[in-house]
DNA sequence: TAGTGGTCTAGACCACAGC
DNA sequence: CTGTGGTCTAGACCACTAG
């Protein structure tokens, strides 16, 4: 192991907690038993179990020590990519399709009621497709005051999720994952039968507070899954 | 802001980027230049700007500076909790119903191929309720190998998910999100018609290397879906 | 109350990417 | 080249808490 030594000292203590040499609830050594041990200061220690805290693998406790922490199989991080990125990532050809875009008052109801918005929104529907077949249908709200400039963009060239993504500035969201039966529309939207069964993501962002879109997108449910890969320790050699 | 310096400083330049007023690509202050402002070590405004560097927010670049990075809407969180605090958490009282189990030899097909277990397994398939009504179905296999002490555990009366996080250290999981239509089991298990649209999740589970667990559970669609909340920026007042 | 982690300082040297 | 971030040192004081 070359590069910074915190890093190392990470690393060391990292495979002593994934072998299982040091179980859940293990002391492990005391910052400056590190330094002993590895000959620096008490901050290059402190930085390197400062990783692991972060990672959740170890928790502080003033005057007692740093413990090995429980395996918490519970926090999952799941890559969302965005559709083209998805598609392309396949090695499939992407394709894009407006089917109709409008504008209209936000209303209370539906996906969109979380977003709080007032005033106009504009409401889309389109299709991606990987290799000319339809891969998901996807129905958005945007809130227009949320979104200077969109009157410029050309959705029937350009999905609204990748102007969203160049244009709008540092956001939260909230995601479902959740599974449902494809009702009429959608099932026409993806060829397959009414009542195939579908993964459905929701989407809603915000930005600074105000609501800024709601999306939903259907995926038949053979041709998309969520991986989520849990790598509690990225300290690994 | 009271508390630590270094909270009050990415917590400054965390609003200004959520707020937009450093939209991406902005260079944010030098680190010598927030040491002057605030008027603290340069480790401090590297620990600030490291903060945010760790939740994705902003990007280093030597010689250049360190930059507002690009909204990255895909990296988000999903808490996949234990079913039984599922459950608990809506208020709902929890029941668990052992199905079949059976001790065998792994096989290199279905699910338990990823673990690349050799030698005997524990098959296991049980249901989950939420107030008597079927939440989930599980179909579970573990390495004995990876599970020393297994065989003191009644199953009948102990989820397998439940022993397992008690008795097995720090591992490193897969999860796979899907939706899939009821098969003949299935729907009987969750008392659903058959092609009822459900949502998969299969998780793998590995302890230093070693295969610990495959597991699939199956929801029906109405009874749960994923929430997933997506805090870029944890350093808001 | 003694010892842990939590925080901070005022320096330093280095690698490296822009200029 | 120059200046940025990357890393590190050898201290220091404080808050908290376990014993």
């Amino acid at each position: 192991m070359t590069g910074p030594l915190h890093l190392k000292i990470s690393a060391d203590l990292a495979d002593n907690i994934r072998s299982g040499v040091w179980p859940p609830g293990h002391r492990i050594p005391f910052e400056h038993e590190l330094t002993a041990r590895y000959g620096c200061a008490r901050a290059t220690a402190g930085k390197a179990v400062g990783a692991l805290v972060s990672a959740g693998l170890v928790e502080r406790r003033r005057r007692a020590g740093t413990f090995v922490a429980k395996p918490p199989v519970q926090a999952v991080v799941v890559e969302i990519a965005d559709i083209r990125t998805e598609v392309e990532a396949r090695g499939q050809a992407y394709g894009y399709e407006l089917i109709a875009s409008r504008r209209r008052l936000a209303r209370a109801s539906g996906d969109e009621a979380r977003l709080q918005a007032q005033g106009p929104v504009l409401e889309i529907a389109c299709r991606h497709f990987a290799d000319g077949r339809p891969f998901a249908a996807e129905d958005r709200v945007i809130n227009l005051a949320a979104a200077p400039g969109i009157e410029a963009a050309d959705f029937a060239r350009e999905p609204p999720g990748a102007w969203l993504l160049a244009h709008v500035a540092w956001s939260e969201a909230e995601h479902r994952i959740a599974a449902a039966a494809a009702d009429g529309v959608l099932a026409e939207r993806l060829e397959v039968a009414q009542g195939h069964a579908c993964l459905v993501l929701t989407r809603w962002t915000w930005q600074a507070g105000q609501g800024v879109t709601s999306v939903r997108q259907t995926f038949a449910a053979e041709t998309y899954q969520l991986v989520a890969r849990f790598t509690p320790v990225p300290f690994g050699r």
